[in-house]
DNA sequence: AAGAAGATTCGCT
DNA sequence: GCGAATCTTCTTA
């Protein structure tokens, strides 16, 4: 869940990936820098960084202080705000909205002021609790990586169309 | 000190 | 399908 100003942002998590400790694709792997030094932060605070020069991408840190450890938040199925998601993406297409981790943190308005924000308080971005039951998770390897390639931890709801990817292929790389 | 790669997306061909 | 955009970190000279 996202609040900006007056407005409010939610949706539901559908994909995600994990990057425990000691992974070599991990941001953590190579110790702390500015850039990561969120990501070594209790559980449930947000860690979000700019890359490729054009994406900002969140992850929920998932240990102990000082571990370094995350799960990536590649899609959610939008759910409230979805007329200030489509401005914030240029785009009305709501299937596109938040399918990937780079529209994800664009359709929520987040970028590296969220950086380090506790994510179970009541503040500008938080985790709620399910509207909905999952019907079934899916496991795949995880996109976009070069080491570690075959450990099964992308998780996404299985049949979902707001899963990153064409609609419901499971990718293997 | 400089170049390449990276948890990506968009627009053009 | 391919390349650009363009920030941080890692690798190699």
């Amino acid at each position: 869940m996202r609040k900006t100003g007056r407005n409010r942002i939610s949706g539901r998590i559908v994909e995600t990936e994990a990057y425990p400790p000691g992974d070599r694709s991990g941001h953590a792997y190579h110790g702390r820098t500015a850039r990561n030094q969120s990501l070594f932060l209790d559980r449930g605070f947000a860690y979000v960084y700019f890359i490729y020069g054009t994406s900002y991408i969140l992850n929920v840190t998932a240990e102990e202080p000082g571990v370094g450890a995350g799960v990536l938040l590649r899609a959610v199925e939008p759910l409230e705000g979805i007329n200030l998601m489509k401005r914030l993406r240029k785009t009305d297409k709501l299937i596109d909205l938040a399918r990937g981790p780079g529209r994800l943190a664009a359709a929520l308005q987040i970028d590296q002021r969220l950086d380090g924000v506790d994510l179970c308080a009541n503040g500008p971005l938080w985790l709620g609790t399910a509207v909905r039951e999952t019907a079934h998770i899916s496991t795949t390897v995880r996109i976009g990586i070069t080491r570690e390639v075959g450990r099964p931890l992308r998780f996404f709801e299985a049949g979902s169309p707001f899963v990153s990817g064409p609609p419901n292929e499971i990718r293997s790389r």
